[in-house]
DNA sequence: ATATATTCGGATAAATTTGTCCGAATTAGA
DNA sequence: TCTAATTCGGACAAATTTATCCGAATATAT
């Protein structure tokens, strides 16, 4: 469905919304340790979310990674998911066709449709402080344990 | 959302069934022609859905690929992507965690489960006699005109 | 029987995604 | 001001997916 780099991506913005809420910034080495995923490869995608205004960085002693908390409602899980893996899973033929449209649809065009109307509703009205909360109550999980 | 093994494999699928209907057989070239997929990669597609047993192949001049007409109504493309890409789209968490259960929910683990579900409910009710059908009929298309 | 057209299967190559390494830049705090 | 902790950015490496090549096996038709 996702990349691994969405995949990490979201997980990675979910902690940070976390400690965020808690008023404290996200270091990497807790990040990847937090969601248990690969340090560097981990880094590079913040840095994504960071050149793309999701989360704010701060380089040095104490520094890390924070998203404002004024943002956090109005980030949802589609703009981390077009920031990491661009617009693909909304716009491409189920079957990989070039040119596939109402005018000339691939065989599954119609069913894929609505499938995937669904799937961009759900990630435009999932957003970074709904999910960051319930992890913060102990509801969900960010990794096996 | 699917690999292009898959894409390429409901595609070759859809056009062997178009040409089962009409008693023909259908070769590799020709597959690939009317699909517009890589013929090496192709065959090799093609030999995983002859060995899964959802076509049948035959070799020598004239030879080529078919589809059992009485079979046709009962192959599903849930079969087929089983077939090409596993089960882990049917499975795996939306958010990569190897163990996301509903005891150990990932923080999208349910918004996930229901489109999941409609995904699996479209490919497990769409048969390839209907997309056959449907091609024949000029109704929908395999590759851009 | 022989020639030919086809699929089969293994090896290999190219492209993309995933992941690592390391020095540079920045910044907080002593 | 100096040191140390951190993110940044570029180059590189590994793994996976996508794609190609070619000889072997097989079957048709002459």
């Amino acid at each position: 469905m996702f990349s691994k780099t969405c995949e990490y991506g979201i997980r990675a913005a979910i902690y940070v919304a976390v400690q965020s809420l808690a008023n404290k910034r996200a270091g990497l080495k807790d990040i990847a340790r937090e969601i248990d995923s690969p340090e560097a490869f981990t880094a590079k995608i913040l840095q994504q979310l960071s050149r793309t205004d999701i989360i704010t960085s701060h380089k040095g002693p104490s520094g890390g990674f924070v998203i404002q908390l004024d943002k956090m409602a109005d980030i949802f899980l589609s703009d981390i998911v077009l920031a990491l893996d661009g617009d693909s899973i909304f716009k491409t033929c189920g079957l990989g066709l070039k040119e596939c449209s109402e005018k000339q649809p691939c065989p599954v065009h119609n069913k894929f449709k609505a499938i995937r109307t669904e799937l961009k509703n759900m990630l435009n009205q999932t957003n970074l402080l709904d999910l960051a909360v319930g992890y913060s109550k102990g509801k969900t999980y960010l990794k096996l344990n």
